[in-house]
DNA sequence: GCATAATATGAGCGATCGCTCGTATTCACC
DNA sequence: GGTGAATACGAGCGATCGCTCATATTATGC
């Protein structure tokens, strides 16, 4: 489980101890990353947080890099699960309520620890972050595709693959400002609101 | 201004030599950010790359985000400059016509350096960001504002200041996911269709 | 030409960083 | 309770960072 292998190999857990250190350390981290700020999240600093030292942290992690991405990839299993089975329905629904499933699931997907998923998206250099963040983002794109084509007769001639592109980035943008940067301005009747226009804006445009 | 403490001086260039000196460290400090990052980007490799010594650079900034920020500033007003004219139009424009031109403006001011926007966007910590470039997130906000107020009554009936919310940041995400990530993926018909589909999802949103 | 201000220099300070490694402790197993 | 493997420890190394300051060079005004 702890294993990334991106420089050099380290210990795989076999005590219950050993577990429960590197968990200590992927929460450690994220709550540093949240507190701190990447640039202050040092391993020196995660390990004391983790209350363990810092020659254990690089038993189970080679790089800072690691950890951080061990943090974002825990984020990214929470995510899937909190938004699968949303997902999972909206295949055989009709547009409107498919739209409306969709940006519910995206607002449900910010809301899992916003504060993470903001320093996540706005703090951490891209090697680090790129391929799983963004992953889901590709994935959301994969989605939205497939929904498109199998009920491409129902919309106008369009290249589906700009249609997706335009939904999907429309939606995630709209759904990660409000919840990420305005989720102490926006009430919750604004949210419910927003994610009507949101519908609005999607199922008007390809149609 | 005559003599200020050491510690913390930003002197005000009198002589011609030294303006040569300070766009040589904006200049470096930009050509650095683009090509090494922004970690990469010290204060020495700087000055060394403006073939000028790190006293020098520090006769001029007081710090290494005053730097930055001077970067970011300059950018900012490039890209005001090549967008003035076009966003000027739209406020007696119908609203089809105004949206499009709003949209080329997006892509135009993406298209200003965006190898540079994008390190900006993505690599610079918030402390030295915020200001200025949310700034002319806010800027086309109010701008956007103002046209729904001054055509109220050719819409339907809503919160004016959400619908606005929805536009800018779709607008805004769109053109800046198509020009910062995908310019060397999509070719030029495909970015003329991309203004055409983002029109059209602004518009039949309002309308 | 000379004095003074403006500008330029770069070795190096103190802090912090990611990370190593020799050592100490705890576990699983007999 | 003895033994080797697994786990934990933390002082400290080498690198790099932002930044200072004593000193040198160049421009300006008289």
């Amino acid at each position: 489980m702890p294993r990334k292998p991106l420089t050099k190999p380290r210990k795989q857990a076999s005590q219950e101890r050993s577990r429960v250190t590197v968990d200590a350390l992927v929460e450690a981290t994220a709550r540093i990353l949240v507190k701190e700020g990447f640039d202050r999240a040092s391993t020196n600093r995660i390990a004391e947080r983790a209350g363990v030292s810092v020659g254990s942290l690089y038993q189970y992690f080679p790089s800072k890099e690691a950890l951080v991405a061990a943090v974002i990839e825990r984020h990214r299993q929470e995510i899937m699960y909190t938004v699968r089975d949303t997902l999972a329905e909206i295949a055989e629904l009709p547009l409107e309520e498919a739209v409306r499933k969709a940006v519910t699931a995206a607002v449900k997907a910010h809301r899992v620890d916003p504060k993470l998923h903001r320093v996540l998206a706005e703090q951490i250099p891209r090697t680090a972050r790129l391929k799983k963040l963004d992953g889901l983002n590709r994935d959301a794109f994969a989605l939205f595709m497939g929904y498109l084509e199998a009920h491409r007769n129902e919309f106008r001639k369009v290249d589906l693959r700009l249609a997706a592109f335009v939904c999907v980035t429309s939606i995630e943008a709209v759904t990660h400002t409000a919840v990420v940067h305005h989720s102490e301005t926006f009430s919750d009747e604004t949210f419910a609101a927003l994610i009507d226009e949101a519908t609005r804006l999607i199922v008007r445009y390809l149609k």
